[in-house]
DNA sequence: TAGATTGTTAATCGATTAACAATC
DNA sequence: TAGATTGTTAATCGATTAACAATC
């Protein structure tokens, strides 16, 4: 049960992977599960044993030879190699029915994302209550990046205002952005990760048409 | 400009890539960009020109050496290998702020999707109208499908009512269903696409982590 | 015609899988 | 101890890139 030291360089590809992990390890805890296999586990999740330990092995050693992976433990590892470990404070930018919806996710606050502070354009919404938290006006945003710190920026507004919040994220000092708006963002020295909505519509699309049912 | 016939097998990481051409492709029409070359697209999409190229000719020739691809035939090219030459008729079950922003977000119409009915447990709810729509009871679910010809079923429900209202859909004689509950359901003979919203947020993580900054 | 750029083939690179020594 | 299963190395497979003949 060792986690590499420093910061760990794995392809692409494994990363994407990890937060696959992560969902099969809490369904096991949350089953009672104590004990599984690289065999199982991999076969729950769709790919091969070879695989989860190829993957497992870019960031540390996680079992115990003829015995397996201790679940509990395992999943800590995935959590740590995630960052999953403190908490980000966030804000989040556009009170429309895609921001509140994130802001009642349990799965985000479960994850560590603590929203501080909710945004709006729209005069009718800032005061308003939505999730515990107050809407402000978006003219306030500077201000409140500048006194709190504030690790992440959650975009949910209309495709046009994207870019122009982006900017004023970045330059409040957030470290990364999930942007939810239909449009790619650009702003520099900020992690930046698209949640691209509408792609899976046009996969299922394309799967429904090629598949034709199988 | 030829589209190959016929059912079309291309390597699941090209089928990835699709909805990326696409959105790239609308952007340049929006722009009124009319001619562009492989080189020039890529390097906007942040790949290289060959693997373009290559992408494109698992489906057909689109373009014409010497002059590159006519914006508006790549783009119809690419909608018919998507399968976007259609209307798909579809409902969605679980009117919470997710489903109401999915309902009101633009380029689902836009991409051929067409709600025709939604559907709710909670009895507040029903008769409520909602982007045009009157939120009908589950329980009518199994007879609006049996009476309507539905293809797509979306699924903005809680966890714990996904894999049920999944199986309804399936019985309903649903070719897609893209389900948001942030579980993994399972029906034979369903293509289904499970956005896992959360996973962006992990990948978040991991970046920020271990890029910090960069 | 000369220049540009495609579609495709061949070369390279990287990811997945198989196999196994180490060992719990 | 015998059986099971890891972490890792080597082999295979597939995806990306480079190169170029075809041709607009």
């Amino acid at each position: 049960m060792t986690l590499k030291p420093g910061p760990i360089m794995a392809p692409l590809v494994v990363v994407r992977r990890l937060p696959m992990y992560y969902r099969h390890l809490v369904l096991l805890k949350e089953k009672g599960v104590e004990r599984i296999s690289s065999r199982e586990l991999s076969r729950m999740m769709g790919i091969t044993s070879s695989q989860l330990r190829q993957d497992l092995s870019y960031f540390g050693e996680f079992g115990q030879q003829g015995y397996g992976y201790r679940v509990g433990d395992l999943y800590q590892a995935i959590c740590e190699i995630l960052g999953l470990e403190k908490e980000y404070r966030a804000v989040l930018v556009g009170v429309g029915n895609l921001g509140r919806a994130l802001l009642n996710y349990d799965n985000f606050r479960k994850r560590g994302l603590s929203p501080v502070g909710i945004f709006d354009c729209d005069p009718g919404l800032i005061g308003e209550k939505v999730g515990g938290l107050v809407v402000k006006s978006v003219d306030e945003l500077p201000s409140f990046l500048g006194t709190n710190d504030i690790e992440v920026g959650i975009i949910t507004t209309p495709a046009a205002s994207a870019q122009e919040v982006a900017q004023v994220l970045a330059g409040g000092g957030v470290k990364g952005i999930w942007n939810f708006a239909p449009c790619a963002i650009c702003v520099p020295d900020v992690v930046v990760e698209n949640a691209h909505l509408g792609d899976g519509l046009l996969r299922l699309f394309f799967l429904m048409k090629h598949e034709g049912g199988n």
